[in-house]
DNA sequence: TTTTAATGTTGACAATGTTAACATACTAAT
DNA sequence: ATTAGTATGTTAACATTGTCAACATTAAAA
């Protein structure tokens, strides 16, 4: 009989509810309503805290980002690893992310949530998309060490970038169906951005 | 004056119709009651020709993975271009294709529209993914001459379209914003898959 | 011509995000 | 401690959406 008329706690029980309806069913299965039937509140209390769905969702994207940065940040300090060792492991963590937490990594990343990101996130600056600068750095330093080509590192970067989050996408989604060969399609994904698809 | 009551053509023009506001607006932005306003029909009349939206939108991928397959498809049969400059064609046209049509890209390729577009097309039948099963087949041709290394062309086909999917996703969600460096990144991308980025 | 099938219309329903008007509880100043 | 003010929560209502049932009209078939 705790059912106090105040939560206490509602902005952030709002938000990690919010997160495991995304995790479980996806962002497009958040309603306000079961939202606020779920903690017990009313339809519209979420308005005393957010100006909007949208804002909400700004939140709980916030929140994602912070699991993925939780699952990549330590790589980069491996600092006994080597550069390449680390890229790898980096690779493999993000795409395995994508591929726990489908519905997070689509939130994330996906077009329609567009809008909130840019709200809320700013991919521009190196405090933020800490893992974008890293492997940058990393790349940098690959360069230095003789170990990768000369070239622009941001353009590199993206390329890996793009070849990651191509196959997170082509399988999260649905297009490729190859059962239990995720690994060998990493493998040659990794393979092919060291050393190519030509003979020689 | 002419009003009649039947339309005529309504199936073919709801479609179309729905395929126009896609490429403009997004596949969310359909409606039925807009579409019906649209054609100067009423709310409901649509459920004489389609079941659900769901049904209608299979309709839509399906006309939209047509207009895909006349962009790439032409490119296939250049036999008298050697296969490395097809394949270059190639993922250059389907690049361009999604650049210049994001929102149909999207409903053609995202996740939303997966159980729509399953039910529309087999995706394992060669003669419904034309433009992957080309690619394969490329792919066997270039190994067969020593161009490519020898590998499973599958394998390969797979780590390709994730490097142009990829670049598509991460410039039309707005996760890369390198003005007017487009053709820089598609460059370094197909750079890579050949050469990779390790030096030497 | 009559019957049947195809196609189109109108009214209604439930679900959703949102707002306005009202209610309750916590906080701070007197 | 009382009071005023603010923060938080509730209820009722609205417009929009996809969908269905019941009815209307036209085209096709017998």
């Amino acid at each position: 009989m705790k059912q106090s008329y105040h939560h206490g706690n509602l902005k952030e029980s709002l938000v990690q509810a919010a997160l495991q309806i995304v995790e479980k069913e996806g962002w497009h299965a958040i309603t306000l309503r079961e939202l606020s039937a779920q903690l017990g509140t009313s339809r519209s209390a979420i308005y005393r805290h957010f100006d909007s769905k949208e804002s909400l969702m700004q939140a709980v994207i916030f929140a994602g980002f912070e699991l993925l940065e939780n699952t990549i940040a330590p790589i980069v300090h491996l600092h006994n690893k080597s550069v390449a060792e680390r890229l790898n492991l980096m690779g493999h963590a993000y795409l395995e992310f994508a591929l726990q937490h489908p519905n997070i990594y689509r939130m994330l990343f996906g077009h329609e949530l567009q809008n909130e990101r840019e709200e809320q996130c700013d991919m521009n600056d190196e405090t933020q998309a800490t893992g974008f600068y890293a492997l940058i750095k990393l790349l940098t330093e690959g360069q230095e060490s003789g170990f990768f080509k000369k070239n622009d590192p941001l353009l590199q970067a993206i390329t890996i970038w793009s070849m990651v989050h191509g196959i997170a996408n082509l399988l999260i989604d649905g297009h490729v169906h190859i059962q239990d060969n995720i690994e060998a399609i990493y493998t040659m994904g990794v393979q092919t951005l060291l050393e190519g698809l030509s003979a020689k």
